[in-house]
DNA sequence: CCAATTCCAACCATATTACTAGGTATTCAT
DNA sequence: ATGAATACCTAGTAATATGGTTGGAATTGG
């Protein structure tokens, strides 16, 4: 059961988004170099973000994309759904909940619900902000010791 | 982020196994049946099951499957980790971390940490027995009101 | 006008998933 | 002893998902 590479390299974007948010709009090869990852595949992410609202686009040169929101009003959970669909670990307890005749008979589905539940409520009490602030937190810690 | 049907099949079978606990061994073709399941498909699954010793077989005629220990010391932790390999959201987070260069300095991996744990926590902490307890209320609930 | 950029749709190679097929080994009942 | 019922094992395979690539059109700052 793992993420696909949407919600990982979409995470990692959006994060790098977060850092300079406020600073205009960056383009996406900047952010496709310092993660470096493939530059058509991440504007398909972005794409996706774009249209549920996580970000903003300028077009034309000096373009690119930034935050639509403030950091600290979007969360890992708002992210990693938007790439990767409802964040349940099995189809009968998506939200869209179609088939699953058995209903709420189901012992084994009882296990996914609360499994469902647990993850939904890690990732969509972590937003952006905290992750900039844990960065910023790394980054004191580290000079302070003297690390490389 | 979808379990695959090892995993959801494998938890099904052996709730079966665990509701006839202490009966005697359980051919798989009846199993099979029950959850509407390929039975040689679910041969697999328990292949595994077996090999890391969390059920026992009898060969030959009237042979079949058991549950090598008693259900309250097998978690759905025990069977999906059996099956599906390490329970975590990234492999950057999994036991035998290998790669990840980056360590510790990755913010976004302190992220898929708490999605770990808490999944984990989840999964460790429902027994078979928790599961057949379950089932029995929910089966005696339906009888006191009249359900079908 | 041109270079930089987003936007968009289609295509594609590879890996994974979810099986199927077909055989061998073992054991119980008769 | 025999045969039916079972577990055990390995290889093959169709469908699907993944993780991209390709190529171009639209937009905009300088």
């Amino acid at each position: 059961m793992k993420l696909s590479t949407r919600g990982r390299y979409g995470l990692k974007a959006m994060f790098q988004l977060a850092l300079h948010y406020g600073q205009g709009p960056i383009p996406l090869n900047v952010i496709a170099s310092q993660q470096e990852l493939s530059e058509n595949y991440l504007e398909q992410l972005f794409s996706t973000l774009r249209k549920v609202g996580l970000i903003k686009s300028v077009r034309g040169a000096q373009g690119g994309y930034m935050l639509a929101k403030h950091p600290k009003n979007i969360t890992v959970g708002n992210i990693l759904r938007a790439l990767e669909g409802d964040m349940a670990p099995v189809y009968c307890v998506t939200d869209d909940n179609s088939s699953c005749h058995r209903e709420e008979k189901c012992v084994t589905r009882l296990v996914w619900k609360r499994m469902k539940d647990s993850i939904n409520n890690v990732i969509d009490s972590i937003t952006l902000q905290d992750m900039v602030d844990e960065q910023k937190e790394i980054e004191s810690a580290n000079k302070s010791v003297g690390g490389v």
